[in-house]
DNA sequence: GTCTATATCCCGATAGAC
DNA sequence: GTCTATCGGGATATAGAC
């Protein structure tokens, strides 16, 4: 892994942190499933085989940014949730988050839920999501009240939700504005806490 | 728009429908993203050129595709949500028939909202998703007692919990079973309807 | 660590013969 | 309506020089 302080003969100084940002950059432009590393190349000016240097193949790089999207995943949501006590709030706050990750890092956000990559390939990926994870499992657990099945059937149900705003979100268009990122993030933030009163009250 | 009775020198008789059946085929294979002419023309035995005397590109016999999928989706869910009067109910039976068309007709669902194609340069296919689109929305309607934008915020509630929920099926592997599909139809539908009470109680 | 060059494969789309 | 042939482009990945 070169170091960005030392500068080579390459002018970027450090190729590989280049090439996920220019990874970054294609992805945003014309989503990952179209995302190759031979354009990434002669956007950067190197030649079609300098990033095998770096990277073992395509996936490989993809995997790199998907550690990345993680890292930015969790230093936005954690807070978000941090910002309640009460375990219903802090979910909805995660899905508050969740759903404005997606519009404004949305090319991360691909990498992470559409790019196709193989975890079992990548055991980074599943290493950074870890923190993140934990956090919504036992803000989960709490509100089921110890009861594990309950606990893993609302997970699924926030996850959907989410899920579901964030997709459809970004579906409509390729940039949605800010105005409408927040109204589809407090109706997300909406659909997570009337799910959770009504299954309270649905048994 | 060939007719399959007459035959002419081509041994499949409707190369038209012949490439839709193998587009399916193909999607459900490598994902409609790698789908591409030049593989169902080889798997056909045709020469690369022949679908073009059927369709203008590759997008225009995707949009054939989307096209039956609607057709499908709208009879799989209409006769889902007739079998209950109350719209509570209608809606979440909407929900499981969502799921399960996703996960028993991948490739279908894939062409629909992961194909990428231009609804405004394929119009067949708004004509066909018309009549699901009213069903879906004269019900929301019904739930909402007339108040047009509590309305729109409930169904785009629906469309997300369904479309979350199967994502979450399909990522999960290729081809789930049908435990797991009932199992996630039927979160879906009492999402929904956990959904609809949690909303009647937090306004 | 980056280069040039190359091998190999894929695709969409068109022209013109039959 | 289907064929052969072809143009023009794209991709991944490797070998070997510097």
């Amino acid at each position: 892994m070169p170091r960005s302080g030392k500068g080579g003969r390459y002018h970027h100084g450090d190729l590989r942190a280049a090439l996920i940002d220019t990874a970054v950059e294609l992805i945003g432009e014309r989503g990952v499933r179209e995302f190759s590393l031979a354009e990434a190349s002669r956007r950067l000016g190197v030649a079609v085989s300098a990033p095998y240097a770096h990277f073992a193949d395509r996936d490989d790089l993809l995997a790199a940014v998907a550690v990345r999207a993680f890292e930015i995943f969790t230093g936005a949501l954690l807070p978000e949730m941090d910002k309640f006590a009460d375990p219903a709030e802090r979910l909805a706050g995660m899905a508050r988050g969740y759903v404005r990750f997606a519009a404004y890092h949305r090319p991360l956000f691909e990498v992470l839920y559409e790019a196709g990559l193989d975890k079992s390939r990548h055991p980074e990926i599943e290493i950074a999501e870890q923190p993140l994870d934990d956090a919504f499992l036992d803000t989960v657990r709490v509100l089921a009240d110890g009861d594990e099945t309950r606990a893993e059937d609302l997970a699924t149900a926030m996850e959907a939700t989410a899920r579901g705003y964030a997709m459809l979100l970004l579906d409509d268009g390729p940039d949605p504005n800010s105005e409408a990122v927040e109204l589809a993030a407090e109706r997300t933030a909406r659909a997570v806490l009337a799910l959770i009163e009504g299954r309270r009250l649905l048994g």
